[in-house]
DNA sequence: TAATATTAGTTAATCGATTAACTAAACGAT
DNA sequence: ATCGTTTAGTTAATCGATTAACTAATATTA
């Protein structure tokens, strides 16, 4: 079982030599120009010398390096993405949804899962700025809004981090979470409910989190619930911080009969708390969650939820990085930079 | 809601000049050799000196450009990760295991999803080698064995890609899933059943599931079962696969009683399928998957399945790469640039 | 004091591409 | 035959770092 150290450099040196375009060069007695010229095809190059060249490029197995392009044409081809947990089903669609453009324009895409720490964050954009990534899309950061202004020397696109003092110098995408907790509010108001629970994390840089607990309350205040009848708790965006904050709910003596919590994980957290005390769901106690993920179709019941077009926001800030005149053509309202997309309420069994 | 011209250029350009260490060298009155000294801090520079270019570089905001490290370097701190698809938890748990390692060791990765598709991986390879990463992280790459093995101009390692003809070229890390099949076969017979069902996929070029359902089917033949009470289904990984599948098997005159779906998504599928048809799980039909994915326990009713050290395999891998010595610390049998990681029966409500 | 060693910095080559500027040959017009 | 164009290629500068080789100033030693 003893790891022979022969073994590890096999493994951790290339085995072949990279060659340069010099070394094409010379072999296929050239200059270096002729070789860049038959590679990029701008230049015309007479048929017997390109295939001269070719043949040398095939034999030797030249690969052109990316490296030192970037360094003379000053542009990397390399989009940073940001994102707090690609484990998490809901960034891991906005990533695709991103790459699959990136893919599309010849970009490349460098991830980075943050975990919602700051000072990680903060690490990454150098990162990114050493990097001369051409673009980045920032997913969700958690740093202060005066702070994440400051990274201003490449283009960025943020994601789910609704700013609040607009400014144009980034792009924004995000879903219009304001409307979506609108719509659960009245879809729980038509369901007859009289007393509500949320389930949340301390607002401190999650506007879009923030932004939809509002409109939850705003609209269930405005059709004469009462303040004191709209509970709200704070955690964690996770499965076990939802399950741990419905227990103490449930512990309460005039108990809520409808949940709104602030994520699909979390609520699926909160249906676990509610199945063990054997309660009907949704008969004793209605819970909805927000972003419809793809897994709130599989787990039963089926949660109703409100659902966010991950996929399509990816999409989106990779245009804007890239191919932003392509964004008009989507059909897509945009003012200021800002693209805000719209929510579906989606009414399943758990309400 | 028109986009105005000026917003675009506003977005996609820098707004802030890039210096060059030439700049720094200029404006500190030192030479860039001076100035590359500061910053590496290999050599001595005088207190007066590096304050002076340290003022400089802030007041700059100068960041050194890794594109031309890189060049000179000839080492670009950037690992390659080819994956079919990221939204899959199982695949994103292996990404987060390797990232925690490259964040560690200062490396940053570059992803990409494949979908299983052949030429895009081919495209991705060769992308790969362009880039000069110092190393690819390939994870279940579906091309055929002998043209993967070309790619050896850049340190690999496998995941989940068990080589038929062993080649300690590429490091190789996946789960002993002949073990996990026979594992599974045991615990299910322990129970009684008699007729089994597989729902799986061609095994063309994913010998990993190859071996999971030969050690399922090898285990079951050897204890008495003919093979003719296990049935084999072949559709794909999906949700709806499994769905499907199942239905099909659910039509048959002598239905199975024990359903091993040989991933947690697929066996989702199955169990959808099972609570159509009013059917009871376990007692009519009992079902297990395969991978342990984060929502199996969260799934109702939670799912038998088999655990896959995921996060660590992703962990492993990356070690191979850039800190082959310290595997050897973690304790893990490692013969051939191979890690075979064990399997556990994770025995749940389905069963 | 003269010879030598050490110190603290600079100069210039280099990594591997791209491309502007140049050259030599072939061609055409007068 | 002479001059101007066009064509097809080469030469050399450049991108922004690192670093070996060098230099000038200072310190040490005999």
């Amino acid at each position: 079982m003893i790891h022979k150290n022969s073994d590890k450099k096999k493994l951790l040196k290339n085995t072949n030599a990279k060659y340069s375009i010099k070394d094409v060069a010379r072999e296929s007695n050239v200059s270096v120009a002729t070789v860049s010229n038959v590679i990029s095809e701008k230049k015309y190059v007479s048929p017997e010398l390109t295939k001269r060249v070719n043949d040398v490029i095939n034999k030797m197995n030249y690969k052109p390096s990316k490296v030192a392009r970037s360094l003379k044409g000053r542009k990397t081809y390399l989009i940073g993405l940001m994102i707090p947990d690609i484990i998490n089903p809901y960034f891991a669609e906005i990533a695709r949804g991103a790459e699959s453009i990136a893919l599309e324009k010849g970009y490349q895409v460098l991830l980075c899962n943050t975990d919602g720490i700051v000072e990680r964050e903060e690490k990454i954009l150098i990162a990114f700025e050493e990097d001369r990534v051409d673009g980045i899309i920032n997913v969700a950061p958690r740093m202060d809004e005066e702070k994440l202004l400051d990274y201003d020397s490449v283009p960025m696109v943020l994601i789910d981090r609704p700013l609040k003092i607009n400014n144009s110098r980034y792009g924004n995408v995000h879903s219009d979470n304001n409307m979506g907790g609108m719509q659960l509010a009245e879809h729980l108001l038509e369901k007859g409910h009289k007393r509500f629970a949320c389930l949340m994390v301390p607002f401190e840089n999650i506007p879009s989190i923030e932004n939809r607990i509002n409109g939850f309350e705003k609209f269930l205040v405005e059709n004469g619930i009462l303040n004191e009848n709209i509970i709200k708790v704070e955690g964690k965006l996770t499965y076990e911080s939802g399950f741990e904050l419905m227990n103490e709910i449930l512990s309460m003596d005039q108990r809520p009969t409808a949940i709104f919590a602030c994520s699909d994980i979390m609520a699926w957290g909160a249906l676990e708390a509610v199945k063990k005390e054997k309660l009907n769901i949704p008969k004793d106690i209605a819970i909805a969650g927000f972003d419809n993920i793809y897994f709130s179709k599989i787990l039963e019941p089926q949660l109703t939820t409100v659902n966010q077009m991950k996929y399509k926001s990816g999409v989106i800030a990779m245009k804007m990085l890239l191919d932003f005149n392509s964004i008009e053509q989507m059909g897509i309202p945009i003012i200021n930079n800002t693209i805000i997309l719209e929510t579906e309420l989606i009414v399943r069994e758990t309400t």
